[in-house]
DNA sequence: TCTCCCGCGAAAATTTCCTTCACGTCATGG
DNA sequence: CCATGACGTGAAGGAAATTTTCGCGGGAGA
């Protein structure tokens, strides 16, 4: 007989490599091999049985099986039809130009060439690996909270604050906090019905969970954006929505792509939050525009 | 007896549907029904195991097995993936067509799609825009900057604190003004080898154009990250750094897409100053990713 | 009507996949 | 310093898939 399966994650068909980026901190040494090997010729494992993989990568087949799981899939089987898949994809497609790493001397053009590009590389991968169910729980939870408190630090908090300037924008009592005292004392306030937002690329910055936790106790939905979907942070998170992580290099730090996914997962919250509350949030921009016209010189005129 | 097959016909990948054609007369009915479930739904026969294909078809394993035999797989085990490949290359090829706006009864799906695609090209085309010339300069004074003030209010003022963060971090002297009065208080200060940065997306916001007009009257050198380069800011400003302007729509104001661009442009300062200053630049970097270590909680099942 | 041939599927045989369990290893705490 | 626990790991056994074998049954030709 079989059985519906209700799965929380369907499995992902292109945002693989993005995926084994994404939890590779999280796994141990082994699994890691074997998800490297399953990265770099996805058309070549394609072709392996477990026990094959398992011969290649010189671990077992019960590590092979364990690290298909860890990506998602319900077993090894599932995960080999979805490598085949990618092969065929850029198979087809054009060759996915691997990036170079920036180099200390390389020229300017070829700096904005690189950085783009893996932006832009960046930025598919967030889409692809954004889980849509928890992105809508989370976008419903928001338009219906009676106040809303966001909580990053350092690159994270720059983030914050424009999810903070986004949500103000179409009428919502939102806060964003960066001192985590403040946020902590803030969050007892929080109660049911009330959502939290902690974003963390490393998922395990202790300023930025520690008032989640608090939110989460006091009853307040919570969410946790984050690079590490098994971090910390996650613990106290009701809905989770994992940023992509890029390779970083020594003139490119992590910060800089974990910026560029953080920003698109907080634009579709933002989207989402304004297509749910449309009825005043439409009025509330057109406002803040107007407010704003009067603050340009028509022509570089002077001002106060 | 058993016959090692000398395949003349390694198994076809996308042109399936053509195979099936051509071998259909060859085929028992029952094989046909087999073929045409491939042919028709290769995404919903590749979830299918062969009982399951069976089953569907109303037919037994063994005829499964013979059809993948005949279309010139080894088993059915390799025409599976080869299904789940074909699926996936027409699952890809039908998407581009995430061009339209976001509407407002647009699914979360969607708007993901849609964001990211945006993003993507607002990153192109501020890439292709920028000029070379203009931010080597930039980075040639930045460099050798004794001080650096970074001017922006809104959504453009997180821009500047990320600037700011970021140059901060490789050792250099900058401050990021929000505030229009302090900013150009301190503006008065600057003096030549100075340099001064506006970020505006309209290039007529008084409050950025002011403190930029005082340190350029100071001998500083200025720079103006604007959208409109013909725009009041840039009668101050020795370069002018161009970020592109994305139609903006209802639902997706004109911030989200000159925060993406002027964004890039500030990572672009970043590297190219990185790189110019490498030799204080690489140390200062590792030295804040060690002081960060501490402040995240250590059971996060991390490595490195 | 009988016979031969071929399509077809049930069930055995085999491969592949998954689960359980026990053994190292490392780190922690006494 | 050793005891203790937690965890990563692989080996072996069990489950499920795939492949093969084999025999039934139906139709065409004689």
């Amino acid at each position: 007989m079989k059985e519906i399966f209700a799965g929380e994650a369907p499995p992902a068909p292109a945002a693989l490599a993005a995926k084994v980026r994404t939890l590779a901190p999280s796994m141990t040494r082994s699994m890691q091999r074997v998800a490297e090997a399953v990265a770099g010729d996805p058309a070549g494992c394609a072709a392996l049985t477990v026990t094959g993989l398992a011969e290649l990568t010189g671990t077992s087949e019960a590590t092979v099986v364990r690290t298909a799981r860890l990506l998602g899939y319900p077993g090894y089987r599932d995960l080999r039809l979805a490598l085949a898949g990618l092969a065929a994809q850029q198979q087809s497609g054009r060759a996915p130009a691997v990036t170079a790493d920036i180099a200390v001397d390389d020229p300017i053009a070829d700096v904005v060439a690189k950085l783009a590009y893996d932006e832009q590389q960046t930025l598919a991968d967030t889409a692809a690996g954004l889980d849509t169910v928890q992105l809508g729980a989370a976008v419903a939870a928001i338009a219906a909270a009676r106040r809303i408190d966001i909580y990053g630090v350092g690159a994270s908090g720059l983030v914050a604050q424009d999810l903070f300037q986004k949500l103000m924008r179409i009428g919502l009592i939102a806060h964003a906090h960066s001192d985590p005292h403040l946020a902590v004392t803030n969050a007892v306030q929080l109660r049911a019905k009330d959502v939290a937002i902690a974003i963390t690329h490393s998922g395990s910055t202790g300023d930025v969970i520690e008032p989640l936790r608090v939110a989460f106790e006091h009853g307040a939905t919570t969410v946790a954006i984050t690079g590490r979907p098994g971090g910390p942070v996650t613990q106290y998170a009701d809905h989770i929505l994992t940023t992509s992580t890029a390779r970083e290099s020594e003139l490119r730090p992590a910060a800089m792509s974990s910026r560029t996914s953080q920003l698109l997962v907080v634009d579709c919250l933002f989207v989402g939050v304004a297509q749910r509350t449309y009825e005043t949030a439409a009025p509330a921009l057109s406002a803040s525009y107007e407010a704003l016209a009067h603050r340009h010189t028509p022509r570089g005129g002077g001002h106060r």
